[in-house]
DNA sequence: TCAAATTTAAACACTTCTGCTTAACACTCT
DNA sequence: AGAGTGTTAAGCAGAAGTGTTTAAATTTGA
């Protein structure tokens, strides 16, 4: 089985961008152009992204489907939404409305254009009262 | 970008999973073979491996280089390699003798045949004395 | 403002991943 | 021995990822 998400590239850019070294100077060493490194940092950082989001995923499995935050929906009301929901489930949301709704933007900004929902998105809740987003 | 490492496929047949089901039911649900099934778990699984591994990387970043354990050494020499070399460095190697040989093959099980090291392994260490393999 | 540093986009070959089928094999029950 | 469950292997088509180059745009700092 291949080992993790980074390629060795990557890895390697990873390393040198640790360093304190600038996309050239990296790009020098590796023999290929400043552009590329800035590619393969990207992707990179994308991989690492991907990799905490896959491991978030698991605590949905934990958790129980709440409600799902229609395309189109104003963020502002997902809150209410998401209350009323937990309610009858019998759990208590673990966050206010403020933090409620930066949770959502942070844990998922493509998703969001502004305040609307741009794409359904599914609302799990562990019996903590924690939210968790798919 | 993507989102995170499972398919939504793959998604489908942990939560089924989770719940109990058997790979047979799975199958009829999702109308295609249990043989798929178990692919598409284990395809699942490894993802999840993966993405540890990534995350897992990270620290490595942290870390000084300490040494490289050379594909064919004895599994057995590794522990005076490693505490020699953190000496060297005025690190405490945060194992003993045992445990640091459990970590090595726990970390990467794939890159032992018995006692011999396969492929080479690079180690590093943080001030902690905490060990990473890449 | 100027230059350096960084980011983005498009296109291209190459490789890898994914889901799928079919078929065989192993294990554990009763 | 037979049924149920899980695993493995080979092969295939379509999708996605990787490293590259070239060229243009944007951000940043002195």
């Amino acid at each position: 089985m291949k080992q993790g998400l980074l390629t060795n590239r990557q890895k390697e850019v990873l390393r040198y961008r640790k360093q304190g070294l600038t996309q050239q100077q990296i790009a020098d060493i590796i023999k290929t152009s400043k552009a590329n490194v800035c590619t393969i940092e990207k992707a990179a950082l994308e991989n690492i992204t991907r990799a905490r989001d896959t491991l978030e995923f698991l605590y949905t499995l934990d958790a129980a489907h709440l409600c799902t935050l229609k395309g189109g929906l104003d963020l502002l009301k997902a809150p209410e939404i998401i209350y009323t929901e937990a309610e009858k489930m019998g759990v208590k949301v673990k966050y206010d409305t403020v933090s409620l709704i930066n949770r959502l933007r942070d844990a998922n900004p493509d998703r969001f254009r502004g305040r609307q929902v741009r794409e359904d998105v599914e609302v799990y809740i562990n019996e903590d009262g924690d939210l968790y987003f798919g």
